[in-house]
DNA sequence: ATTATTAACGTAAAAAATACGTTTATTTTT
DNA sequence: AAAAATAAACGTATTTTTTACGTTAATAAT
């Protein structure tokens, strides 16, 4: 990785981002997609993605984009992988580093998404995407997945107040299966991460549903014991 | 991704891959660590690494690495993450992709190892390597543990035939901890995928131990219906 | 033949996951 | 004001999985 040799080799390799844009919209996943307004590729759908600046970390350069069309800081991102394919695109030599996001669907700036040209699909509904744009969405799909066996997801997709019907919802929306409800519950209390308000949400049912919100110390607790959670 | 002021920004940039290269040496899990020969950083400690040339993909670009100094082709290998900080390299911008690899520490070419200065170490008596690479090596420790919860790990790391005593010194060796030998074979063989062998081992005990081979076309089915292998 | 040693087999107890029935709080309808 | 409707909340029995641990078997060394 340091001889010299190497370095006219490769003065055109260009490295990128594309994220993919998680958001939970009452019962149904959905992923924000762009029409392309700008060449290459003008009228086609993609991931949002940038081309990661000498002075910006990976994270950095999608923080950056995601800003820009959301209006969001801070959102939760994960590196997903490489996507290196020798001819994966077919201008130039360019390294993509997919990185998933996980927001709450009611809090971006609408105006801006609208702005940019970004719509939200439900996974199912997807559009052909640009490159391997579909492979990205699949991938990170598939760690969806597999991320909330292990780590309480609904933290990021939901709103700060939350019922355990919806937190239900999201994960039978992330498994795409049926659960029992009374074993939810059990299973998802049992973990002691959860405080239960004295509000209720009357929105979606008579009797109402009680709102609760994450015990983030608790819950890193857990974690630091590598205690798993397992829906 | 495709915007075109980028391009010259992006000139400077450069993309390696490191190895996390694994193996198993009866009881004991290794690593293989370089003494550096050439400049820069001569004589520090490191992983093996490379530049990615521009008309090979990034794990090219390691099995090639890994064929010069072992001899060894067709390694199983999986990306591991990014490393990406902007000052992580201090000559110039590079981002590297930790790749890790699990080898038959019987089958690799010990005069090619030799030749090019490397040694298996354990986890716990690794030197100080240069850059971040002890943070890659921490990260696919992880990783690893975690692989093996959910994909038998043995098919990698073992010779061809193995004994249950061995595939379960591995897994303690991974999750350091002992295992109850009844309940591992029990946990073992329920899956289905290991063929037992009439040969015995009689190297470690005098009664002798069976050796067993793994059932690909089974496993495959298995990983195929989303079934774990968590032992 | 006896002893030592690790492998192989088996069973009981505890814990976790699953399946499913009943009650409760509230709004809407009558 | 009572009855009906509805989703939420609570609870318990059954099945499955995990854990703990005792016994027997095969072989080499003595």
């Amino acid at each position: 990785m340091w001889e010299k040799d190497y370095y006219e080799v490769h003065d055109k390799m260009y490295i990128g981002t594309d994220c993919i844009i998680f958001g939970f919209d009452n019962g149904v996943l959905k992923l924000l997609i762009f029409k392309r307004r700008i060449e290459p590729n003008v009228g086609e759908y993609s991931l949002i993605g940038s081309f990661v600046k000498l002075e910006e970390s990976i994270s950095n350069a999608a923080s950056r984009v995601l800003h820009e069309i959301t209006g969001l800081q801070n959102v939760f991102m994960e590196e997903l992988k490489t996507y290196n394919a020798v001819e994966r695109d077919p201008g130039f030599r360019c390294v993509s580093v997919g990185q998933y996001a996980l927001i709450r669907i009611d809090d971006y700036d609408k105006d801006l998404v609208e702005k940019h040209g970004a719509m939200w699909y439900t996974f199912d509904e997807l559009p052909d995407l640009v490159l391997d744009h579909n492979q990205m969405v699949e991938d990170a799909m598939a760690r969806l997945r597999r991320k909330a066996k292990y780590q309480p997801i609904g933290l990021e997709l939901l709103p700060e107040k939350f019922t355990l019907p919806q937190l239900q919802s999201l994960y039978e929306a992330i498994y795409q299966r049926k659960m029992d409800s009374r074993n939810f519950r059990k299973k998802v209390l049992s973990f002691g991460v959860l405080i239960k308000l004295e509000e209720k949400d009357k929105t979606s049912s008579r009797k109402g549903a009680f709102y609760y919100k994450f015990d983030y110390e608790k819950y890193k607790e857990l974690l630091a014991q590598g205690i798993y959670f397992v829906v």
